[in-house]
RNA sequence: UCCCGCGUAGCUCAGCUGGUAGAGCAGACGGCUGUUAACCGUCGGGUCGCAGGUUCGAGUCCUGCCGCGGGAGCCA
């Protein structure tokens, strides 16, 4: 009995008789050779049949697969350099498991519309593989970068009541007769958890109900969003330069043949090492302008703003300590500058944008009360906010990283619903 | 919501100043002993997004609608 094995294993299997487990990637006959190209996950490996040396059943079974049919292969492994990865089999036994129907996802270019109509098929195709894995490995260190500097994980709640960044985007939900709405933020129940750990960070899923239609938005992402009490805003953009650095370094590390295979230029992710360049708001708008830009003191950066900034460094940019229209209620107003809050966007390089949005948080309870009478915000869903500031209320920062713009950016893709396994975009909300 | 672009075979596309539908890939069949998205030959495959209009005649021109893409706003 032949032993089960994985492909990336099979180079510890040289010479011995081993079964493999997966479906179809692609078959090439030439009469009396063909070789079967067999993908578990773990890689591909191309199985050879020579017409004399198999049973005329394997040769039949052969000859009836079709892409993306699962089998079971056994055979011989061998040094081969002419094979995909190194090894090749030579089939002893071809067990076809189910025949599939035509594929509709071939070898070759498709239209992005039916690829996402696909999407459950297209996670198959190896460039989605290679992103999957990156953030797949991403994650992991972002939970081991916090994990080891002592943060605790505080799974925040998607359902809340109605509270968030601000008005609009919130999508709507009933909950028992009252209204509920998906979270856009775990940030406000991370604030309540920092008084209770010190260092805490919640990462999950979020929902902003924009109809938004670029290629850095999806309706539904993930953010991790770290909360510390104590930190003030410069030690807020510390640990940010140090965590984006860490990511980026575990992917170099770790996700080699990855990247490699989406054929993205690391020499650019090497750069990404602290400190990281910063620069304050109203330098930046003197950047831009001199740029061309329209944009005047007091608005938001624009996308083209932000790609304009971007480009003047090799590395992430800080912008810091934007007016405080531009900016969220909770967000500290700046004593040396009152017209601003103490905040910082984190600007990817080669124009995938904000990353990360950070700001020290109001502590004083008669300013945050009165921003966000400003705002219009509906103040008792905010009372256990207030609270927090009414019992022991202490300088803390933050921080939120959008994960699907990060991989994105990582691996060089140039939309973010690829970062997803399933996006969730405007008008598309199957499969 | 606004601005721009696209919609032709299962997929990717071509189709000129309006004249009656094409290719490659995929599929089926046949050939080939080392392929790498193999190659060669044969065959089947269409409500040209939908509705209306102009015209002797519309895939082609016009209007509306639908779908998708790119961008803006908003943000991560």
């Amino acid at each position: 009995m032949a032993v089960v094995s994985e492909v990336r294993d099979l180079g510890r299997h040289v010479g011995e008789s081993v079964t493999v487990r997966g479906w179809v990637d692609t078959k090439r006959s030439h009469g009396k050779v063909a070789f079967l190209v067999v993908r578990d996950g773990t890689g591909i490996v191309q199985n050879v049949l020579v017409r004399n040396q198999v049973s005329a059943e394997d040769w039949d079974a052969f000859e009836s697969l079709t892409q993306e049919s699962s089998v079971r292969v056994t055979g011989t492994v061998r040094a081969e350099p002419r094979a995909p990865g190194g090894y090749e089999m030579a089939l002893e036994k071809l067990d076809v498991v189910s025949i599939a129907d035509e594929y509709p996802i071939q070898p070759k270019e498709h239209g992005i519309d039916f690829l996402l109509d696909h999407r459950h098929l297209w996670l198959r195709s190896s460039q989605q593989r290679a992103i999957l894995r990156v953030r797949h490995e991403i994650e992991q260190a972002i939970h081991d970068f916090f994990y080891a500097r002592g943060f605790v994980r505080i799974d925040t709640p998607i359902l809340t009541g109605a509270i968030g960044e601000g008005g609009a985007g919130l999508f709507q939900t009933d909950y028992f007769g009252e209204k509920a709405y998906l979270a856009q933020t775990g940030q406000l129940y991370v604030e309540a958890a920092a008084a209770a750990f010190g260092k805490v960070y919640c990462f999950g899923p979020t929902f902003r109900a924009e109809k938004s239609k670029t290629r850095r938005h999806l309706t539904e992402f993930w953010m991790v969003e770290p909360e510390m009490a104590w930190y003030d805003s410069e030690d807020n953009m510390r640990l940010q330069e140090e965590f984006v650095s860490y990511l980026v370094e575990r992917a170099l590390e770790r996700c080699r043949d990855e990247l490699a295979l989406l054929e993205r230029d690391t020499t650019l992710l090497e750069r990404v090492t602290p400190p990281f360049p910063r620069i304050d708001y109203s330098e930046a708008i003197r950047l831009i302008q001199s740029q061309g830009s329209e944009t005047q003191w007091g608005q938001d950066l624009g996308g083209g703003d932000e790609t304009i900034i971007a480009n003047a460094y090799d590395r992430p940019v800080f912008v810091y300590n934007y007016p405080k229209a531009a900016k969220a209620f909770y967000m500290k107003e700046n004593p040396a500058d009152p017209r601003t809050v103490l905040c910082d966007d984190l600007l990817a390089p080669e124009g995938y944008g904000e990353i990360i949005g950070g700001s020290q948080r109001e502590d004083d309870y008669d300013r945050l009360l009165a921003r966000i009478r400003e705002e219009g915000l509906p103040e008792d869903a905010y009372g256990w906010y207030l609270d927090l500031r009414k019992y022991g209320t202490f300088p803390h920062s933050g921080f939120g990283l959008g994960i699907e713009r990060t991989v994105a950016w990582i691996c060089g893709r140039k939309h973010i619903r690829e970062a997803s396994p399933f996006p969730r975009l405007l008008n598309r909300l199957y499969p």
